[in-house]
DNA sequence: GTGAAAGCGCTAACAG
DNA sequence: CTGTTAGCGCTTTCAC
């Protein structure tokens, strides 16, 4: 295919069967260290490489997995992917990264197309609703931050305590004194965010709030700049009572700080924020931002041992792996309090 | 394989030929409009999901490229991908992409492996000196920013004009004043490195320096930490001479600004700092930092071009084709005069 | 110890 | 218009 030789070309320059240079390759089956030697040397001096592809096929089973992420340039989630790729690498499979852009037909024709490639098994991070259930069927599949839309099938789900993280975010806040806190969030039916928001009410309501002190404005998009021109307009209008934003994403709390900063609040002694993710750019802002760390080590070990367990041939885990998180504090909800690093 | 249906089950329940199944789906050949309906209808039904990977293995032509990054986690990298892929998937080719981490060992794996999964051409991002030419052999390929070690071949090298980068970088601290500029840069045999080296030096000579002027510190790793650390080690020393700092990367320039702040440098006014490659941190940070732009919409777009000649049976382009770089001018070199505003 | 042969899912002549 | 057949590169019985 690519200027490349096959075992039969191999074959015939050792003057052995084709079956015979396959057990070399393999190291399985009988075969003399004299033709071994021959095999292994056409190998080398040709620079052959085996066809996965082809063993694939004949073996029915390939080693390789998919991963479907929605933004491949977020930070936080190529960390976490490189944290799922370096576990499955020591297992001996390969991964395949592909990017949805945040967009429910695309993502629909990459899960596709990992099908079509034959990958063993998929790892699908915080997706939107596509409804790929029926496109995947009993292929073992991994959700992050995503709840299946079936639960039969060889599905697995994993997330960080995302109700711990709103509730810690919100907690934060009230702590340093804010009376009014407003959520700001994506609108997408995914779990991650609906939970954060569980997070926030039960901090609300443990710390004595009433009903109406829940304020929630929803984004069409999880980006810096729809969370900047949201809360420009916000801030344009009259009245702009808050005193605590929780952010439920990094890139949202920027889009936030840069638009409160523009119209002359003070961070954080007029307003205070809390993010989500602790992507490092919260640490460079120009007042760094207090957010929620997802330890995505762990996550990224749990999802190949779950995996792996499913290839194992074990059933799924029904109920859901939740990571803990735990809160960075910085000075956006408490001032210049601590000193200024990167770690 | 994955509890997929083959064409063979499909031509069973339409009582047809798998020969015919395959004309309807490819829509090639002759075949009457009810057993189309017949076919479709059952295609519809179970979901099928066609197995590239056996067609790749018959046709001999898999329309998939491999794309070798050094690190998953940096923007810059990510955002050149996101434009590369887009364009690939423009012209109905798939992707897949892979991480070396920064180490040659991997590089030469995932080389490999890539290889091994009979992709149709590389592209190989900024990668060392992995000698991975041998691997490759005729396997179309696009090097950028890294010159091929063998010319012969179907290379192609594309890369963002370095040589003006650096100098560009290079003139602004000298516009802004600077007497003493240190170049922070990598110590890995890059030609992007060695090039904005050489826009460097070509920018202190045309200045009218002296041979005397050029300061140049070599990191055994490009990240911010060992930037961080070699910055602090050389600030601890007595005699920090330097009021200007080219860094050949953003995050290089980022571990610079905190080590500089740490040991009490104001920024821009003791000490001016350029960055590389524009990464949204840089408008971010308390000190927004001054760098050179890269469009990688329009690299990302002669990577795919280029590739599509290769494999339309043209030979490579000899020459580097090169893309012309920008300065953003931020307060890291010029003080608090324009807007921080993020695009 | 080694070879012959079948077959993984698919395509592409070649017949009819 | 449709079926038969060979074969892509590889593994794996089953003989010898």
């Amino acid at each position: 295919m690519n200027g490349n030789i096959s075992i039969k070309d191999i074959s015939k320059q050792a003057g052995v069967s084709i079956a015979t240079v396959s057990r070399v390759i393999n190291k399985n089956g009988r075969y003399s260290k004299e033709t071994e030697k021959r095999v292994m040397d056409i190998i080398r001096k040709n620079n052959y490489v085996p066809n996965l592809v082809a063993k694939g096929l004949r073996t029915q089973k390939m080693k390789n997995v998919g991963i479907i992420v929605p933004d491949i340039t977020n930070e936080f989630f190529m960390k976490l992917v490189y944290e799922i790729e370096k576990n499955f690498f020591s297992k001996g499979y390969e991964t395949f990264l592909c990017n949805t852009d945040e967009d429910e037909e695309t993502e629909r024709k990459r899960v596709r197309m990992m099908a079509m490639q034959n990958v063993c098994s998929l790892v699908y991070v915080s997706g939107g609703m596509s409804n790929i259930e029926h496109m995947i069927k009993d292929l073992p599949t991994v959700f992050i931050d995503r709840i299946p839309d079936e639960t039969k099938g060889n599905y697995c789900m994993i997330s960080s305590d995302n109700i711990q993280g709103g509730f810690l975010a919100t907690r934060e806040l009230m702590e340093c004194g804010c009376e009014n806190i407003l959520l700001l969030t994506s609108r997408k039916k995914i779990s991650a965010y609906s939970e954060r928001f569980e997070g926030y009410v039960k901090a609300l309501v443990q710390g004595g709030r009433e009903a109406d002190a829940i304020h929630v404005v929803y984004l069409d998009q999880v980006n810096y700049r729809t969370a900047y021109e949201t809360m420009s307009r916000l801030l344009d209008a009259e009245d702009f009572i808050y005193d605590g934003i929780f952010a439920t994403s990094d890139w949202l709390a920027l889009g936030c700080y840069n638009a409160l900063t523009e119209h002359g609040y003070s961070i954080p002694e007029e307003v205070k924020l809390v993010g989500y993710d602790d992507i490092s750019i919260t640490q460079f802002n120009a007042v760094p931002i207090t957010t929620v760390h997802q330890q995505i080590d762990i996550m990224g070990k749990t999802v190949v041992e779950q995996l792996l367990r499913i290839l194992g041939g074990e059933s799924a885990l029904q109920e859901v792996v939740k990571v803990p998180v735990y809160l960075n504090v910085r000075e956006s909800t408490r001032g210049r309090k601590m000193p200024k690093k990167y770690e």
